[in-house]
DNA sequence: GTAGCATGTGTAACCGGTTACAGAAAGGCC
DNA sequence: GGCCTTTCTGTAACCGGTTACACATGCTAC
């Protein structure tokens, strides 16, 4: 039950309507509405005589009452934790891009994490006119899908790749992520490792990763490093594993950011990367092919996610095709953050 | 003259509304939207049996009638360059965090740093029903601001302050920027220095920031390097820089990512920071305290800037309060990437 | 018994556009 | 001139809600 906001704002005089317009012109409403859309049972003259009192009134039609008639509006929801993390924001980017270039605009809701808030968040958005729904993850509050179902918007779950959940998803399978990186990282020759994670409470993503590293076999130790999901976060992560007394020789992080903490930390702890400590990312963010060395990163295709979902959505909005779940593969990028480790000559067979 | 879009889309049989509602529980419309909007002149009895039509029959009212009628909606638009910069999204991330606060919902637009697209998209956003728009410094099509007008909505630009500005500006003062953090550098005994900006043809922000450290007196050479706003454009200028034969002593970054990727390629090239260059940055960003060496840089308040737009605007909206312009300031935070230039002892007074 | 009031409900206008349909005006053709 | 088209325009219903106003109750108070 949804309060209702009166919009006491000021209601400066009252807004020029397409009444006022066509009083004004000498015409009907009807025939001021068909030039406003270019209709072309205008004469001319008329049209002529019309437009112009647009202009003299500076005529602005009202989008809502257009919106109205038109049955919905063309705005699509994405509901994402953060906007303030580069992955999230290139995947936002091409999304914004591939909708923008359906004629449908983007609303954007953050979730800080939490799935009351993001339950309250979609809310919101369909209360807007949101059309269909882009969330994070599998991970949800179970009302999510019945309140979409009414407002009659489709839900995609990105980030996340699975055939057999109950909405499409378009995204990775990032249990097979988690092992393809942590198996790189083993036949380089780590043996002893630890994943580093953002929060995983509501997070099926990285327990995805985290189980895909897990179900690697010959690894002799993995332990779990659970910190906040920042450059901050890889930081304290990495300050908690040189404190070990048994010190991985790889350290796996889920996410770019707290891998480019993590480096930092360890050069400034006085290690030589990668020499003394691999370092191994996921997401592929901007800088990870710059940075001193260059991180070795589990790359995901966000743009092709952004543009995927946002495709799917329009197909669907336009003639009701079935929006698809879509695989999309991530690519191990080697480069030089990660090596085999001081005594690998031992440990490989 | 927009198009219409038809919104061909599926019409699946037709949605409950509240007529419908109505009907099946036996009583008027206006009864029945009393209760959806908690009216509480509606016997107990009455309320009971709508509300039991309402979860029966899955009735969601549509948002756009009832927007209709309150007059407008509750969406604020921002149009901004790119989502994908650190800054704009921890900007974004504050601004829709008060918005949210105050029960509005953001609708986000990019415009790849174009003026034309910028309009277009302003455009977009208006049709769409914002009341209100947010945009980026003060380099704008003329039209965007009669075509504010037209709807009513008022504009506000940020990452900018300029008292005399014909439109609220909430920001700080660019050029004042500029002159303190290149004083810093000379402070330190830094005379030979490169300023590296991203494309300053539409960027009033770099433009001032440059401006500002033209205007320190005292340096001797100061060179400017226009390159690409992100990390693989600080890699580009610190390349270029550092084959200059006269090489600067300090780069000085208008960008943070621009600075970080300056310092990769500085480290990677075989110099020792801060030692044989300093590199200052702007922004602020996440990883910036965490670099090694800590990058220092002009802290930008874009976190407050998020919240004094939102607020000023929601003010505005709420009861007509004029948008004030705010002065934010930004600080110096001086860390581990800047220290004096190897001959300072000869360099200075 | 009726004036007086609070309470609950319905009717219909309204928000600002779009559009089906009807009708008027103008031109073509016999 | 009469009839049929074609072209243009207006009337009014409609989208799906909200709400001013009228009206019917039921109760108290004189």
């Amino acid at each position: 039950m949804p309060e209702r906001k009166p919009l006491k704002g000021k209601q400066p005089s009252r807004r020029i309507t397409l009444r006022d317009v066509a009083r004004e012109a000498g015409v009907s409403v009807a025939t001021a509405s068909r030039v406003l859309n270019g209709s072309p049972l205008v004469s001319p003259a008329t049209r002529e005589d019309v437009l112009r009192v647009f202009a003299e009134l500076e005529f602005a039609p009202d989008p809502l009452a257009r919106a109205l008639n038109a049955g919905g509006t063309n705005t699509v929801g994405a509901v994402i934790p953060t906007i303030n993390h580069a992955i999230f924001a290139a995947f936002l980017e091409a999304l914004e891009a591939t909708l923008d270039a359906n004629g449908y605009r983007l609303l954007i809701a953050t979730t800080g994490m939490d799935r009351r808030v993001e339950l309250e968040r979609a809310r919101s958005l369909l209360e807007m006119g949101a059309r269909a729904l882009i969330v994070t993850g599998l991970d949800h509050e179970p009302e999510l899908t019945s309140l979409a179902k009414r407002f009659g918007a489709p839900v995609v779950a990105t980030s996340i790749y699975e055939a057999s959940a109950s909405m499409p998803t378009i995204g990775y399978d990032n249990v097979e992520l988690g092992r393809q990186a942590m198996r790189h990282l083993l036949d380089l020759g780590h043996r002893d490792v630890a994943v580093v994670t953002g929060p995983t409470a509501q997070n099926d993503r990285a327990r995805f990763r985290i189980r895909g590293a897990e179900s690697v076999e010959g690894v002799r130790s993995l332990r779990k490093i659970e910190t906040e999901l920042s450059v901050g976060g890889g930081v304290d992560a990495a300050k908690r594993a040189l404190a070990w007394d048994r010190r991985p020789t790889a350290l796996l992080c889920v996410t770019d950011l707290v891998a480019l903490g993590a480096m930092f930390q360890l050069q400034r702890s006085g290690l030589s990367l990668p020499r003394d400590m691999a370092v191994m990312g996921f997401d592929h963010i901007s800088w990870s092919e710059h940075s001193h060395p260059r991180l070795t990163c589990m790359s995901l295709p966000v743009v092709a996610m952004g543009h995927e979902s946002a495709q799917g959505i329009c197909d669907f909005l336009e003639d009701g095709t079935p929006i698809p779940s879509v695989r999309l593969h991530g690519e191990i990028k080697v480069r030089g953050s990660t090596c085999p480790p001081p005594d690998a000559s031992r440990a490989s067979p």
